[in-house]
DNA sequence: CATGAATGAGGCTTCATTCAT
DNA sequence: GATGAATGAAGCCTCATTCAT
């Protein structure tokens, strides 16, 4: 009822865009209405459409959100670490995490990464999204260039299809295994995280400057 | 109106299914509606529901039928070929031609793949499309088991993880390549099939015997 | 599917009419679709209407049937017995039957009889339903009457009132026994029967000539 | 359209509750749509769930209100009047008012009165029709005990099965009346006031203690 | 005669969105 | 600025009924 006075307007935009977060994370953006995140978020109904042009706009901010996390998590890992093996189970891992907290947006962020946007007719933070997103793919870029640069990876790979090689593999690995985690455990007597390191280090080997490994 | 002429029942469920597999494709199948499916596939809203029980019922069979589709193509190529590593492309151009074809279904079949069906209650279609999975699966299996005993693929590998991983990435893999072709197409000056080839390839080595390659 | 050949109309009607007096007795009949009629009765849902103009005339039918069935079982009481007393008893008796074989038209007919009829637009089978009800009434008029010169009835009783206020309260009585049959015999310690039982001779002691009691 | 002003809650209730009784009244519950309703009512189909949550909650609630009027209507009887004959007769006056204005519930209610509820799963307002059901059953037996007590009432009547035979031949005469009216004004030379009150006294007499009549 | 096939009309319900306060 | 109230539009589904064969 009474609101904390005066909170500015980012403050209630962010409460209502992670209170859609979490309903779309667990039943989707269509099953989850206007009502619920009302609701969730404790607002009205109709303060949602103070803070927001509509639906569409939370979903899309949502997704720039989310973006944006996913470039801090990559980039903090290219900051922290140095060599190049550990970085890229940095970026793996910090996928995995970025997985299992946003389940809905990994599916959305993937599906728009380096989306064609009409740059008409797209909600504003969209073009957002695809901004970060091509600032994720520079980062990445960089990543595979110096570790070539240092020796450890192969200097035929093509940068950029090996990104988004990289991009749908990993993906679809990671949401497989997050869909799969119950059959994954009881047929194969390996921890979901288990197989998904077995998984990361397949796609590795075949980044790694090929060295003599038998006779 | 045109009363079409004593056509089997078979072939009206054709019908409205293949005219709901375009809409679901195009929208998603919460974005189409049983009016939309009724007018593409030209009955009358009604006559749906003589044809089907419900919308889920739909999707359902669709998911069924395309999933006996990915087999079929899985069984063909193994059939036709005897070699490792000419079987593994036909299988992998197999889902790619699945996927362009059922861009849905893809996305829909890879998610249901080994589902974890409550047994009691879900659509009778469920059920058959679990089994198909399951079979599929057991080609895969004895695919990588025969290219193991041929001594072409390493003999490390582990039968059910590889099988899983190797759908998550492929099946990651070649929904990136669909959503962003134009995308790939004028940013890396190869065409969506090099760009796939690519990966194939990439996977591939990691499951073949290693050989010297240096020195 | 191979219909006994050339059954009379009449046959058909009575298959049909009694598969739809069961549905009718279980669901209602708003809640009985013309499908769940035609299956129960083993035709297609279209030849329904080759003996029946519509849904409505079939309800027409079973009431005016039902009505006829309570006709023939308080004249066949009357027939049967000559002493007012039992005579009386063999009507509620035969009412309950009614009910408990009919229950949805217990309901009908009650409601139903002495109806005023629009004698223009109403189904057929309705006027016939209102002549068999006139029928039952001039029947226990005269059962009132003989009960009267024979001495065992009050001569003050006013014949018309008489049966409708009993029509009245022995249906409110039956339809209550069975609503509440449970909660009768439960909290009552009484059966069904014993409890319509001790209601009939209330009413019926109330027609009898009052003799002296006390003193 | 024309913003009704902050008119609270429960009178928006009350209108579409009373624009629903009046066609339930009418034409049955089943017959009534959501539509008609809200037409009547003088609201959007909309806004009727805005104040109720489905069509089942008006029905329920209706029965409910009227439960509770039939309860103040005997309450009042028995407070403002002591003698037994005479809280007798308003009692069924109450029934008949009750019955006039409130037709389709009337029969409801008398259905539903000791319902056996599966106290589970049965929208919250039945509960309380239940209830109020069983306080007006605890009134009656008071007054019936009250009765006995002041002499007036024959000391053999059983409480229990006495209300209940009342009700149902109560009901059953006051809706009997209802139904015929006409019939009974044009056939019988006697109002429908005349007509209950003669079946009022017949039941009546059955209670009272049995005095020497004649000789 | 019997029916498979088709459907218009209508029912209940949900929801994103608007607007007056 | 915040919201209670209201609703148009749409969705899924059912059903009595018709009609060509």
């Amino acid at each position: 009822m009474a609101r904390r006075k005066k909170e500015p307007r980012s403050v209630h935009r962010g409460n209502i865009a992670s209170a859609a977060e979490k309903l779309f994370s667990e039943k989707g953006t269509e099953a989850t209405s206007m009502d619920d995140i009302a609701k969730a978020a404790g607002y009205s109904k109709a303060t949602l459409y103070v803070y927001f042009q509509n639906k569409e706009e939370i979903i899309s901010v949502l997704a720039m959100e989310s973006m944006q996390k996913l470039y801090d998590c990559i980039s903090d890992a290219l900051e922290i670490e140095e060599r190049t093996r550990e970085r890229y189970y940095l970026i793996c891992q910090g996928l995995v995490q970025y997985q299992e907290e946003f389940p809905y947006y990994f599916k959305v962020v993937l599906g728009s990464i380096n989306m064609d946007f009409d740059r008409e007719q797209c909600p504003p933070a969209d073009k957002e999204t695809f901004l970060i997103g091509e600032a994720i793919n520079e980062k990445i870029a960089r990543f595979l260039q110096e570790g070539i640069e240092s020796g450890e990876l192969r200097e035929g790979i093509a940068i950029k299809p090996t990104i988004f090689a990289f991009w749908g593999m990993l993906s679809g690995l990671i949401q497989l295994a997050d869909n799969k985690e119950k059959y994954i455990t009881q047929e194969m007597q390996m921890s979901k995280q288990q197989f998904l390191q077995a998984g990361f280090e397949t796609l590795y080997k075949s980044m790694v400057k090929e060295t003599v490994t038998k006779g």
